[in-house]
DNA sequence: CAGAGCACCTGTGGGC
DNA sequence: TGCCCACAGGTGCTCT
């Protein structure tokens, strides 16, 4: 469900709720949600800072760092108080001095993990640059594509190449760019990666200025839903015209997913 | 190394 | 109405 930009939204939305606060507990309704050994280690400890690393949401606690992924269908929702009877989907809680957060997340897809300090460095490590950070430049982005001899849609949904981008995003960046997604990424001009940066860092601002977009379930405090969906220019948009030729967008397959461009302005 | 296929899960919508 | 299939914003595995 959520790239960059929804996971940007929760985590704005909740950081006011969240930090400060001590852990008290983590229930946990269905242990698969949970990756690797989740030590006692949390309890008690203060959440000094809610973050996104690409499309997790971290909190950093006083050592160490509990990190949650949303993957298709999870969603963080803040109460007052424990619900006193299970709620449907809700498979795990973290609750808090002041209330509590509950993972719903319909697929089971979603995954929380902690990690200390040493092994959080280790795991930051392996996801890719930022991109709405000074490090992603044209000029970086010009040279990292040289060795990544792959088509462009699965290159820039490889989250240790560049971290946030999902489905959704990277169809419409690569629209803006004027570029096909089947494109060679070790292909690509100076200018092609000039257009693509400006494409990517253009269409992440606007979605996650507008809480990003909605589709089937994505909601943050509980209910809301993003502003961005009616901006989509091609995203399932299949047969329907290019807002810029006229011609109608085609849907093909690509590293599993679907994809969705114009075959005329794209090149 | 790149790409295809499948696995993990549940729900929804379309076609017959 | 009911059944079956395709598909869904993510990631990680195996196999070729």
């Amino acid at each position: 469900m959520p790239e960059l930009p929804e996971v940007e939204t929760v985590v704005r939305t909740l950081r006011p709720f969240v930090e400060g606060q001590s852990l008290q507990d983590i229930k946990v309704y269905w242990p698969r949600i949970v990756q690797g050994p989740l030590k006692r280690t949390w309890q008690g400890q203060t959440v000094k800072v809610l973050k996104r690393r690409a499309k997790f949401i971290v909190m950093q606690l006083d050592s160490g760092f509990l990190t949650t992924h949303l993957r298709m269908t999870g969603q963080l929702i803040p109460v007052d108080a424990l619900p006193r009877r299970q709620m449907p989907h809700v498979h795990a809680a973290f609750v808090l001095t002041n209330g509590a957060i509950l993972f719903q997340d319909v697929r089971k897809f979603g995954r929380i993990r902690f990690l200390g300090p040493a092994d959080y460095a280790l795991w930051e490590s392996k996801l890719g640059c930022e991109p709405l950070e000074e490090s992603f430049t044209a000029d970086w982005l010009y040279e990292s594509t040289r060795k990544r001899r792959r088509q462009l849609k699965p290159a820039l949904l490889d989250q240790g190449f560049i971290a946030g981008l999902g489905n959704i995003y990277v169809d419409e960046a690569l629209f803006v760019a004027r570029l096909q997604p089947t494109r060679l990424a070790a292909d690509l001009s100076r200018q092609d990666c000039s257009r693509l940066h400006g494409a990517i860092q253009k269409v992440l601002r606007k979605a996650t200025a507008a809480n990003g977009s909605s589709f089937m379930d994505f909601k943050f405090l509980g209910g809301q839903e993003g502003g961005y969906t009616d901006e989509m220019l091609v995203f399932r948009r299949t047969g329907l015209p290019c807002p810029r030729c006229k011609r109608p967008i085609e849907r093909i397959v690509l590293g599993g997913r679907s994809t969705h461009f114009c075959r005329s302005c794209q090149i």
